[in-house]
DNA sequence: TCTGGGGTCCTAAAGCAA
DNA sequence: TCTGTTGCTTTAGGACCC
């Protein structure tokens, strides 16, 4: 274990709804949900405001609707996120060339093996810099936490949160844990927690007091050496850099329960079919086939099957996926499915024994094998074209956002990241002045010289008022290509109005 | 109106081979 | 030849993470 705290975790704040909030001038402030709008949706982020209501994520949407009716509910735009992500890893390797990304907002960074930092001090300034560049590229908040290991950074910037940096001291790590509850370390999730609990455990202290042979005894061999080493602070893992993909799956819940046996079957084809487009995306080809489904009771199976050689044919996985829904009884009705491929191996090798009879594996030419296409069946009622919170451009009024639609009609807020909150209207959905656009990138990108640190997006209190509607005029770069129209915008029907930005 | 989607890792049982 | 041991692979499920 290193004697110096150059670790550092990054944890952004609150960061989907935090991204919008800094697009959307009107929610800043405001308590904004992040999720599936869908009757099955849950939070994925919410705002700091929504917290004080006790919304949280992987909470049902419907629950959150009612702790916090008047909050803004969005459906996530992944690829501006992912591109908002991009700039902020960017940063992070600047660095150091050991980092390792956990999620879109999150990572660690071995500061010590870039020459960032060597000591305490030395890696407070990193850290300082780290949130101030941050800021100013972003416009958004992060918090930072450093240690001697990874799991003590995770731990630090869990504390710091939000918007601040911890620095735990080599020393003192012991000390800090103790009194904690075994929940703040990494693998002790409700299960294990209350495992623990029934066993008269609740603190990392009493972890480390039970000693390993209990541990292990109580938790099975890997588990129970792991965590009896975090008790005692002690975390030798290194910062990785690249980790190879170990599987690639596709997923989807459905509105109401599926009944029909052969809807099964073709939403389960159909599942296959985008598993591959993934798999071909990243270059990659699997052995294994898993198929899951998640009864009406929420009970759920997976089952499995191991082919001879790799495979990226469609074909192939398809009817694998097919044969193994042959072996599961969807009486009752399902209300998930999924497919996915296991067992990768670098695609290259081109599979030597096709294992569809008769099936051609070579078809490949056909989809752009990037990312995946927009889905054209949902049959997404009048909403289709507007989901909430994704941008628009009108002809005369210029940029703005969905903030609601239905019943033919969409209504429109009028604001960019860098305008004043805006003027709402509502137009028929078929307006043909009414367009789709591309995200804003969040901060201005020219910064006039000697503006400072404080760039005009920076999501908090006192915004600017430039008058409403204000159009800063966006410069064309850094924002994401495509908006992400493709991922997964759970159609909502709503009255308008509804689909609620927060009353401002 | 209960409970998403994309992953990782671990365990245990069963089958098979040496 | 029979039996027991060991170890690897496949399969299913569960916990956990963001």
């Amino acid at each position: 274990m290193r004697t110096a705290p150059t670790i550092l975790h990054l944890d952004m704040d609150a960061f989907f709804a935090s991204v919008e909030q800094a697009s959307k001038p009107s929610l800043r402030g405001k308590a904004v949900v992040v999720g599936g709008l869908g009757p099955r949706g849950v939070v994925a982020t919410a705002s700091y405001e929504a917290r004080v209501f006790g919304v949280h994520s992987a909470m049902p949407m419907g629950q959150a609707r009612r702790l916090a009716p008047n909050a803004a509910y969005l459906v996530p735009r992944f690829e501006l996120y992912r591109s908002i992500s991009e700039q902020v890893m960017r940063l992070l390797r600047a660095l150091s060339p050991l980092v390792e990304p956990l999620s879109l907002d999150e990572a660690f960074v071995d500061l010590e093996a870039g020459g960032a930092a060597w000591d305490a001090d030395s890696a407070r300034l990193a850290g300082a810099k780290l949130r101030a560049d941050i800021r100013a590229v972003t416009g958004l908040t992060g918090s930072v936490g450093l240690a001697a290991s990874k799991m003590l950074a995770k731990i630090a910037s869990e504390e710091a949160k939000p918007d601040g940096m911890v620095l735990i001291e080599p020393g003192t790590e012991r000390a800090m844990l103790g009194p904690k509850s075994v929940r703040i370390l990494p693998g002790v999730g409700p299960a294990t927690g209350d495992h623990l609990r029934r066993a008269g455990i609740t603190t990392v202290e009493e972890l480390a007091e039970a000693g390993e042979d209990e541990l292990v005894r109580l938790l099975g061999k890997a588990h129970g050496h792991a965590l009896y080493a975090m008790a005692l602070a002690r975390d030798e893992r290194s910062v990785v850099a690249e980790r190879e993909t170990k599987s690639v799956s596709v997923e989807d819940t459905y509105d109401v329960d599926i009944h029909d046996r052969v809807r099964v079957g073709v939403e389960v084809a159909r599942l296959a079919d985008r598993c591959v487009r993934r798999l071909r995306g990243s270059g990659l080809s699997g052995r294994t086939i898993v198929l899951k489904v998640r009864r009406y009771d929420f009970s759920t199976l997976t089952r499995s099957e191991t082919l001879r050689g790799p495979t990226d044919d469609p074909a192939v996985v398809r009817e694998a996926a097919a044969r193994l829904l042959d072996s599961v009884d969807t009486t009752g009705g399902v209300r998930l499915l999924g497919v996915g491929v296991s067992g990768l191996a670098d695609y290259t090798q081109e599979d030597l024994f096709a294992q569809a009879a008769g099936e051609p594996a070579e078809e490949h030419a056909e989809e752009p094998a990037g990312e995946e296409p927009a889905e054209e069946y949902r049959p997404g009622p009048v909403g289709r074209r507007w989901p909430s919170g994704h941008d628009v451009r009108h002809a005369e009024l210029g940029h703005g956002w969905v903030q609601g639609s239905g019943l033919g009609r969409v209504t429109v807020r009028f604001e960019t990241p860098y305008s004043g909150p805006g003027r709402v209207r509502t137009f028929p959905v078929d307006d043909p002045q009414l367009t789709p656009a591309d995200p804003l990138p969040l901060v201005e990108a020219p910064r006039r010289p000697g503006e400072g640190g404080a760039p005009a997006a920076s999501a908090g209190a006192g915004v600017a008022e430039p008058p409403a509607g204000a159009e800063g005029v966006p410069p064309a770069s850094a924002v994401p290509s495509a908006a992400g129209v493709a991922e997964q915008e759970q159609e909502q029907e709503q009255e308008p109005g509804s689909a609620g930005a927060a009353t401002p």
